[in-house]
DNA sequence: TTGCTCCTCACGTCACGTGAGGTGGC
DNA sequence: TTGCTCCTCACGTCACGTGAGGTGGC
């Protein structure tokens, strides 16, 4: 029950601009739950999630804001899908396909982080082999131990 | 003995536009070892390596190209010293500085990594959690196990 | 001479940053 | 009425993309 945020809380809580969070809407990506009489926009604790989630395939994934449209929009039919699933109101067949097709999406999108991880991972132990000749260099031994 | 390469076969190579291999150069990020009588930008091996750092600093870690000079000038100046410890050239007490100075550059920089890839990890086990349960709406059982 | 690669402007784009000038609610 | 937040333009910036028009070497 924490009610409306306005567009500074909402902002300062996620981190992000006020320029971001109206661009993003000016896109089509978020639309703020409501807007006061007087025009203001506010922001329920969904949006903020949403918007989390931008930021996270944003900074984490490195996508564009169309890849993260497009991203969006399969999660909000999965949704759209679960649903229904409540109410019975697709045939079967068609709810297959949508259900394949949230499949595929999520488990190409779990191969790209994979990617990403085994990418970092080479970055973090070169950096290791690096600080390992420094402290060579240094005539000390290395002050971490890195037991497997 | 692979000679230089001129900037469509560098690029090509590297998986990069030509146009950001001229903007990298502009900014005073690489520059390209020789040049034709003509004018023509030839690329050696080390050319290529360094701006293979600079997009994995690009894309994996998300670096702007200020935060990638600032890297690349501290692995240079870890290179001079390494160069000089061969020629014993600096006195010790700058030469510890420098060793100093390096190895919180990547100290920091392990820790920035070590962050997104703790980050990544938890983009993909909720991954393998959404995935589990379309599986579970679909029906079947999980075709692919999971062992730890 | 003909192709093909490469050159330097220079304007366009994406994802915002940064004021400019005006309204809204405690 | 005074502050403070918020509003909508609109121009600037970063990291290039994309032609435009011209040169270079096999």
């Amino acid at each position: 029950v924490t009610g409306l945020l306005g567009i500074g809380e909402a902002a300062a809580r996620l981190g992000v601009s006020e320029r971001a969070l109206r661009y993003y809407q000016q896109i089509g990506l978020i639309t703020p739950s409501g807007r006061t009489p007087g025009g203001l926009r506010r922001y329920s604790e969904d949006d903020l999630v949403r918007v989390n989630r931008i930021r996270e395939l944003q900074t984490l994934l490195g996508f564009n804001l169309d890849e993260i449209r497009d991203q969006l929009e399969s999660e909000d039919r999965l949704a759209a899908v679960r649903a229904e699933y409540q109410a019975e109101t697709t045939d079967p067949i068609r709810r297959r396909e949508l259900l394949a097709e949230a499949l595929s999406v999520r488990e190409e999108l779990r191969a790209t982080v994979e990617a990403k991880i085994a990418g970092l991972e080479r970055v973090r132990d070169d950096l290791d082999a690096a600080i390992a000749r420094i402290y060579e260099l240094m005539g000390e031994p290395q002050p971490l131990s890195a037991g497997p």
